[in-house]
DNA sequence: ACTACATGGTCAAGCAGCTTGACCATTTCG
DNA sequence: CGAAATGGTCAAGCTGCTTGACCATGTAGT
């Protein structure tokens, strides 16, 4: 593959990200979740399933553990998230969504469902199966980082 | 498709968009290239045929074109791009890349390819060119703007 | 058990990159 | 020709991140 493919390849695949993530903010807003970020979306998921320690959600979202502090008061002041004290270790808190913070969630499932749903205009569906299954296939395990 | 397939197809392409323009940083920087930021990568694939207006430049990034001016200014200082009057409106200025620009922008694209081609070991060359293929079906055509 | 270090978290200050608002120069249109 | 639109810059302010310092708790070495 020469480089100006993968330039083309690699342009493509950032400019669908990017509309897919303004897709995904905008559908999340529209369904009455204000003051949001994008950033937030992908703390909630590392939050999901049972919380997560600050530096957790830190290693998670690719950034110092203070601006990980800072997003969780953000999240917390806006009644998505909430601090208890962490089970087995006195020097930790874990950080939980709260019923707000799992409805933002499915907000935003629906809102990434309906954005990719947007696709099957240009895409069959098998087509689209594929696509997602190549993309799992090659999608790193690290930190999520802010793409630029 | 279900809500959570939508959701895991998303956070895969964002996953992989996000470790690609890590990747491709991290080879231009390699390449001797320092000081530059992704954004600056989509700034150059706009200037690089014939120059833009600042402008130009503004809407393409999804920017102000205050904002703009100043990664101009930024470009200039650093030795990537210079101001030109523009040929036809003299209230505008083209902005063209220097030899260190292109030079730069060459770069961006080995190290794109690079990248690529470090999918090879999960993905025939056939599925990666019917990915970049179905990519750019459904890409947008408007500004390119941050994913988050 | 006591000391020494590692780990989880916060407070505070600073900075980079963006925004809004105001303004000037030039072009376009009625 | 005058009025509005367009291209650009200057200036001030804000937000989200960083670095640096610090405290509380856990863990390991002797």
């Amino acid at each position: 593959m020469q480089n100006s493919e993968a330039m083309a390849l690699s342009a493509a695949l950032l400019a669908v990200a990017g509309e897919l993530t303004r897709r995904i903010h905008d559908g999340v807003v529209a369904r009455g979740f204000e003051g949001v970020r994008p950033a937030h979306g992908f703390a909630f998921t590392r939050l999901a399933p049972d919380g997560a320690t600050v530096t957790d959600l830190a290693v998670h979202l690719g950034m110092t553990k203070q601006a990980a502090s800072q997003l969780v008061d953000e999240l917390v002041r806006k009644g998505y998230a909430e601090r208890r004290p962490h089970p087995e270790d006195a020097r930790a808190r874990l950080v939980v969504l709260t019923e707000s913070g799992w409805a933002c969630t499915r907000a935003a499932e629906e809102a990434a469902a309906e954005a990719v749903r947007a696709w099957g205009a240009d895409l069959e569906e098998a087509e689209l199966r594929a696509l997602g299954e190549k993309l799992l296939r090659i999608a790193p395990n690290g930190p999520i980082r802010p793409a630029w």
